[in-house]
DNA sequence: TGGTCATTCTGATGTTCGTTGGAATGACAT
DNA sequence: ATGTCATTCCAACGAACATCAGAATGACCA
């Protein structure tokens, strides 16, 4: 003990997942296992990949032990092995963002110009305590049934423009959706806004909020 | 926004850092960096690399902004970035070992069997508040000044067999190291149990305590 | 039992990564 | 200025990786 190969064995056996957290593709699909399970057909189309290699990057995510399989019918389906994977790519996300500049103009790019202030979780809580806000969740049904925030409204963004009679024009509106790196709620907030409702996003989401606890079921997971 | 291109473009951002977590000598490295700044010399020799190769390790981990320099002399010092970089990988490691049965194995094949028993953080600090134990940091010099347990008694692992004279037979003895993967304590423990000491290990060490705040500092940095 | 269908496996190709010795850099000291 | 010394850059090699089309698997279902 103490030597030299089983040193480097076992940080070989670190790497291995640091390894797996080292391809865009690979953290994209994770993130979208962050929301639930997901077929390979699914993830595949989701993330904009050829079948085969979207299972080829499923094998070395499982080798990794990042998720799981579970089989039901003909259909494979992959989840995250445990939600410490869920921390450990939020942590990811956070160093990132905190120390590579060129993160933080990434970011921007995709979710577009943060012009409305992002309500934090503390706020939110206050707010929905206080009753002065609805929240809506605009993230798709299978999501929103495997979690979601208790007394949230569910529309999915592609709904929201038809079902906007449902939300209240006097009051505030907060959208959440997947978490912070994920454009459904400011494309909501954006809509909204246009449309001359008050709304504005949470600044966190369902990722941020599964791993605290806030999540409440649906019966059917 | 919203687009492929601007999607793929932040998730390759956040991949780089994935991959610089992905080779298990930069992880080495990043572990060492935890307990304190180094030169690129004293990382090659400690990770048994060539310097070249050491000095391009660290280039990919400045690119993925987990480490930072400071010249002194004519030394350049490479330093983590921030104490959240030693908790991504305290998370890293948390999660392999957790879902990956090869880890627990090549953990146990480099620190040896886990003979005696670890004591917890809370227990530990329970012991110290009762004065029943004395606590030995076994870490190199320059690491223990860089911050440790106050109230620990510092003797390296090399200097202990010499030493032991400064050791009471009759309390227990608790020596910790730079965390949870480090052999130095499992190293100390032995030698202690071996001449006749009642010794035992803390289960974590500087890097899990540097993050929750317990270390104090000796006036230099 | 044989057909169907989602997934995995198999090669093959282009790209990226790790490692190396030796040359270049650039701060310091005389 | 000139020499020294730690570090970085460079070029080149082999290994490992991402991707894709198509073949193989193997669980389901009629």
């Amino acid at each position: 003990m103490g030597d030299r190969a089983a040193k480097d064995a076992l940080y070989a056996e670190f790497a291995a997942v640091g390894k797996a957290l080292g391809s865009h593709k690979r953290l994209e699909m994770l993130d979208l296992l962050a929301q639930g399970p997901r077929s390979v057909e699914a993830l595949a189309s989701a993330a904009d990949l050829g079948i085969s290699t979207c299972s080829a990057h499923l094998q070395t995510l499982r080798e990794a032990g990042l998720v799981e399989t579970r089989r039901d019918g003909r259909r494979i389906y992959y989840s995250l092995a445990a939600d410490d994977v869920a921390k450990l790519w939020d942590n990811l996300r956070r160093v990132a963002l905190r120390h590579r500049p060129h993160t933080q103009l990434a970011r921007a790019a995709y979710l577009g110009p943060d012009d409305t202030e992002a309500v934090t979780t503390e706020a939110l809580l206050q707010r929905i305590h206080d009753g002065d806000v609805v929240v809506v969740d605009v993230r798709p049904t299978p999501e929103f049934a495997g979690g979601h925030l208790p007394g949230a409204v569910h529309i999915p963004v592609e709904e929201l423009a038809g079902r906007l009679a449902e939300l209240p024009v006097d009051r505030e509106i907060i959208a959440y959706c997947r978490g912070q790196y994920c454009v459904l709620a400011h494309d909501a907030v954006r809509l909204l806004t246009m449309r001359g409702y008050r709304a504005s996003r949470a600044r966190d989401g369902a990722l941020e909020w599964r791993l605290s606890g806030l999540l409440a079921h649906d019966g059917a997971a």
